[in-house]
DNA sequence: ATGAAAGCGCTAACAC
DNA sequence: GTGTTAGCGCTTTCAT
């Protein structure tokens, strides 16, 4: 119990023989300084080791930090974790004096964000962390970027957009890794049908890609059966994984590369009854944890949603507070692999409990 | 940016008629205060809604809180690890006020840790957090927290001791995962090896037993061949393994519960060219990762060790700061699936440059 | 261009 | 038992 020993303004004021008004002006980078003092108390700043007391700020800046976070409501079963990840971080970053508001429309369909954007009072906030659209959103986050508002993404990209950058997944190498698995899981050989939501879209094509890039180079007796779309209705993932399994193509493996598509799969499989199928999907809810449990899915690849909204806003804050600028405009969380045995760690129920995330 | 809106004391002060004083004593729990008064004032705090501002405190306070971190300094292959977490839980807390002090043992032999307990300085600090040595170290453990020095332990615990909480891995659960992992990779047919660091530890008993739990209720047609022990030499797990492959019992999985055992496994496997077999091992490692790489191991168990040390300190300083007590006794943190096509999010390089680790 | 001073919300020391 | 006051390190405003 010792007084604080950290390096501060005032004693690089001294050092520097000048007022701690200066310093702040040479480390804030405000106008109003002599370029040499200037260079002087930084130079006096770097020596003596100096690291900002970024609770000592907050306190002083008697201004909150406002973020808008625009995301969707439903379904509601994969939000929810969204959201979370926005309370644990709105938590964590109020002592920093951070006051997050919530923008979230019914659904994440373009017409809904599209929306939401044209009538959002962007002034209001000094960041904004968006669960973005794609491309119909790229005008409006632009727009906000060049007004002066800080704009990152997560979970959902608008790529060709200035945001700061994207907090999500990567989905080339999560397809590789499914391809790596289904690949052992069959012991190297076999035939495996591959069902989406869309085709066309950037997170379908890499996950597809990474998946039989794997395939091909390092298990060439497995084949590929050309894959089906669903458009994200589990409805038409069952009625083609049902007439698939009808034709008895000894197929002995399914890969399917979205939410929907995994839940509709799975169901059609279990109602075919055939346990001698492999499948690997894509994220976790009620239903595709019961089908681990079951066995009616092999293994669900995750990719956090609640890292995804929460290290973005932390990131955010970092950028704003300190001037943080990220290595790369895209930023991976990494995907878990999820089996029967280690689902638990992912209930809801869990993850509310969960000491690690208050 | 408007001003702060939380409710702060000098609020509660003027509601209740009373003092920013009289209202600390309230709140913090100190004496020489009318318990009337008391109940009123916590009344009003409640009513209002408030919420203490950790930044305040922490910048009035005018002292740090000391935390000194027990742990070891080799295999650097594992511990830099557990440094880096320390590392990370050090800079984000530093604005709270807190200062970590490394307490190094060159190994974590039962010996060195009592050497180091025994000279251990305890008044200096305000918590203690130990990587601890088991049953020898309780004792030590015991003393500290009663002269009033609260201990958490991280990654290996000491299990009857007076420690607040246990930040590590669940062994059965992973045990469990393992044999989940074996039984779907064979195919549900085979015969599978066991080798482990020390037959007569917790760790081991839990791994084991879990593993053999799956394995018998849900693949009988698996049979496990007897366990062998290397005493945490991976050269003596190496002749172990080199044995069984010579005598070609028609083994073709191996789970190996150390890290040790781990390393000499793949070697011997290696060694004999056999990539019929199926390894699950613990851990990681340069060399362990190499195989992984070059197909002489299937998957590694990973107990990020990263997260056990940054969320001990981080809960430690939750229990000094704000009081909080862990709704158990053990915190388990999850552990990771990991392949080869995952495996570069686990490498050294990648946990240094990895932007939510800063 | 620079210095002085007020004050953010809280704790701790000191008066009464 | 209670009120008052002096800071903690920083930002901001107002003099100079």
């Amino acid at each position: 119990m010792k007084p604080f020993e950290r390096v501060t303004i005032k004693q690089i004021a001294k050092e520097a023989g000048t007022s701690i008004g200066t310093v702040d002006r040479a480390l804030s980078n405000r106008p109003g300084i002599n370029p040499a003092t200037k260079a002087r108390v930084l130079q006096v700043a770097q020596e003596l080791g100096y690291t900002p007391n970024r609770m000592a700020s907050a306190l002083s800046r008697k201004k909150v930090l406002r973020i808008g976070v625009v995301s969707a409501k439903n379904p509601a079963d994969f939000y929810s974790y969204i959201d979370q990840g926005i309370t644990q971080a709105e938590t964590e970053l109020r002592d920093y004096g951070v006051v997050i508001e919530r923008l979230y429309s019914p659904l994440l369909a373009p017409d809904e964000q599209r929306e939401l954007l044209e009538n959002l009072d962007y002034t209001k906030y000094d960041g904004l962390v968006i669960n973005a659209g794609g491309e119909p959103s790229v005008p409006y986050i632009n727009k906000f970027v060049a007004e002066g508002v800080p704009v990152a993404t997560f979970n959902s990209d608008s790529p060709g957009s200035d945001r700061l950058f994207f907090v999500g997944s990567n989905s080339r190498q999560s397809g590789r890794l499914g391809g790596e698995m289904m690949g052992k899981l069959l012991g190297g050989k076999g035939k495996v049908a591959i069902i989406g939501n869309y085709l066309n879209t950037t997170t379908f094509v890499d996950r597809f890609g990474g998946f039989c890039e794997v395939i091909q180079r390092e298990y060439p007796e497995i084949s590929i059966y050309p894959c089906a779309e669903c458009y994200s209705n589990p409805a038409r993932a069952y009625s083609i994984m049902a007439g698939l399994l009808k034709e008895d193509l000894h197929i002995n493996g399914f890969f399917s590369t979205g939410y929907s598509a995994t839940v509709g799969a799975v169901e059609a499989i279990k109602e075919a009854g055939r346990r001698n199928v492999t499948v690997i999907g894509y994220d976790l809810s009620e239903s595709i944890m019961q089908a681990l449990k079951d066995g009616w899915c092999t293994s669900a690849l995750y990719q956090d949603p609640f890292q995804q909204s929460y290290q973005a806003l932390r990131l955010m804050v970092r950028h704003l507070i300190e001037g943080w600028v990220p290595p790369s405009k895209t930023l991976f969380v990494e995907a878990q692999v999820v089996f029967r045995y280690n689902m638990d760690s992912y209930t809801k129920e869990h993850l509310q409990e969960n000491p690690f995330r208050y």
